[in-house]
DNA sequence: GCCGTTTTCGGCCCGACTGTTTTCAGTCG
């Protein structure tokens, strides 16, 4: 088994505890040690089992050690199957309705014989939930709604699109004459790829007007939670949103709280108590003495922040960007070095991969050249799709060889103070060859190879196939590796790391495609690949001038891979980049 | 289940909100 499926199984298992009522921190103990299998590369996994050294890792002691051994030889885990046959599958279901947890699930199997969804919403209907010790009718109701509202509201949301609500919803919230300070946090400003829900942090000493604004919201559909500080709404669009009031001098405290994922805060609040302090959203304080964390931020002992980066301060430790707050090593890195600077959007001179009006795009080309002269940009690379693609009108090479004429009377016109590359998006097919012959491809400033059909063939298929691709010396660069859709469609099976292996060995760039639903290659495996002489270049996919701005997701993505500006092609200047090109 | 210049047992991050309670458990983040 690879890293990640061992890491599946570990959280399969941590879910599968809690609802046998298990030791909340044996659950943690998995659910860390996943995380700790996702931060590792596979071939150290590898050589650490060799070494039988996997357990001097932190967060893996000797039984997880056993059993991440288990799994990556034999694929099978006894404890797990005896787990999993323990308990019956419908409940791990039930996890998914709000106000579900695991021990109202245990008390619902145990006492009304309940462990199917569709019982769960008919012992609802029967009034017999109700009837139990600890619920009440309210409760009954909850859980119906929620069980009629999961496939709903329970989804998860691009962040593009949550960007969109939220950023003008931040706007409003700062120009309330209550409010001082206000921030998206969460998820959103971690720049997640997908979000649950947004988290709005505001500092007021005045909340009740500013809980009432937020209620008030003409996109607010239902008002789920509303207390003095906290708020939680449901926008039309099943977007969930909570909103925090929390006095002024907190609030730099809170934007990091609801800021980092657990796994970050966790690891945040050890390192204060190494250091004999205590921290909470409430504020930085003395360990010792009587009263809990936020009494005494309340007593005044708190350490005073005004600003989020004093906390590091505070903690000795380095900024950590909240793009990297996911609780995946990064406190560790903080301890003992700065990071570097990592890319960001005003790096980027120009984008490959975009599309016009020749095939599936809704712009022609100097619409799209217009688009990006007024972004300031030095180059702009077209690669509409060739023949392969018909369902997106693919260029046959008669097209493809008049476009490039257009772009070459088009760059010599002078019209625009932005040049263009002439490009093709070209399908790989079924077994690595690819649409255009060599001799086609030869005429092209640069090439995205991209695989757009048989996504069911078997991961060894995949993997030859692209690999094949990427070690066409006309290739330029390997479009979105692994086909997936956020929220939408799975990657088709291939074997990543063999891929990557082959890009650097033949000096292919691999995108991010920054396009919101596809931000492939996932940020997860950067920072290693980077490392190792991977060559980002970060494509917005754009089918329209308004898609050249998906960089920005593109961006956000990079920065959690910690890619920085020498690692993104499109970062260079246009004569480097012709260099480059030319060289190929 | 992990961890340890308070170490091999006894801790393990912290608080808001809800619904059920009459002082708190469960859920959520």
């Amino acid at each position: 088994m690879t890293k990640n499926e061992i890491a599946e199984v570990l959280e399969e298992i941590a879910v599968l505890l809690e609802l046998k009522g298990e030791n909340p921190f044996k659950i943690r103990a998995y659910n860390g040690g996943a995380r700790v299998l996702e931060s590792l590369e596979q071939d150290e996994l590898e050589r650490l089992i060799a070494d039988e050294k996997l357990d001097s890792i932190k967060g893996i002691g000797t039984a997880l050690a056993q059993k991440i051994g288990e799994l990556h030889t034999t694929g099978q885990l006894d404890f797990f199957e005896k787990l999993k046959a323990s308990i019956a599958p419908g409940l791990v279901e039930m996890l998914d309705v709000p106000g579900l947890g695991a021990k109202k699930i245990k008390a619902i199997h145990e006492k009304l014989g309940v462990d199917m969804m569709a019982g769960l919403a008919q012992a609802c209907a029967d009034g017999r939930v109700a009837g139990l010790a600890g619920f009440g009718a309210k409760s009954q109701e909850k859980i119906a709604e929620g069980i009629r509202n999961r496939e709903a509201y329970g989804k998860r949301h691009l962040w593009w699109k949550a960007n969109e609500v939220a950023r003008p919803i931040v706007a409003g919230l700062r120009e309330l004459a209550e409010v001082e300070r206000a921030e998206a946090a969460g998820s959103l400003r971690r720049g997640m790829e997908t979000v649950g829900d947004v988290d709005f942090i505001v500092g007021s000493s005045t909340p009740g007007p500013v809980m009432a604004w937020f209620c008030g919201l003409p996109e607010v559909k239902e008002v789920t939670a509303r207390g003095e500080t906290k708020s939680s709404v449901r926008f039309g669009s099943g977007l969930q949103a909570d909103l925090r009031v929390v006095p002024p001098a907190q609030f730099a405290f809170a934007l990091h709280h609801f800021t980092g994922s657990k796994d970050h805060n966790v690891a945040m609040r050890q390192r204060a108590l190494e250091r004999g302090q205590s921290l909470s959203e409430w504020g930085l304080v003395p360990a010792e003495g009587d009263g809990m964390a936020k009494e005494k931020a309340e007593r005044g002992e708190s350490v005073i922040i005004t600003d989020e980066a004093e906390l590091w301060e505070q903690l000795g430790l380095a900024w950590v960007p909240p793009a990297l707050r996911e609780g995946m090593g990064e406190i560790e890195v903080a301890a003992s070095t700065q990071f570097p600077r990592f890319i960001e959007a005003t790096d980027l001179r120009g984008a490959f991969h975009n599309h016009t009006t020749a095939s599936d795009g809704r712009n022609t080309l100097a619409e799209m050249a217009a688009a990006a002269s007024e972004r300031g940009w030095e180059y702009l690379g077209i690669a509409d799709h060739s023949k392969a693609s018909f369902q997106a009108n693919g260029l046959d090479e008669e097209r493809v060889l008049k476009q490039v004429a257009d772009i070459r009377k088009l760059n010599a016109g002078g019209a625009y103070s932005t040049h263009i590359f002439s490009g093709s998006e070209v399908d790989i097919l079924t077994d690595g060859r690819l649409d255009f012959s060599d001799e086609i491809l030869a005429q092209l400033d640069y090439v995205v190879a991209s695989v757009h059909n048989a996504f069911s063939q078997s991961e060894e298929e995949m993997t030859q196939r692209i690999i094949r691709a990427v070690e066409n010396p006309h290739v330029t660069m390997l479009g979105h590796p692994t086909g997936r859709v956020l929220l939408r469609r799975e990657a088709y099976k291939v074997d990543l790391a063999k891929v990557i292996d082959a890009a650097i060995a033949n000096e292919t760039i691999i995108e991010l495609n920054a396009s919101p639903w596809r931000l492939d290659l996932d940020w997860r495996w950067w920072q290693k690949a980077a490392e190792r002489g991977l060559l980002c270049s970060i494509n917005p996919d754009a089918h329209e001038c308004a898609g050249l701005d998906h960089v920005a997701a593109g961006i956000n993505a990079a920065r959690k891979g910690r890619l920085e500006a020498h690692n993104v092609f499109n970062t260079r200047a246009l004569a480097d980049v012709q260099a480059y090109l030319g060289k190929r």
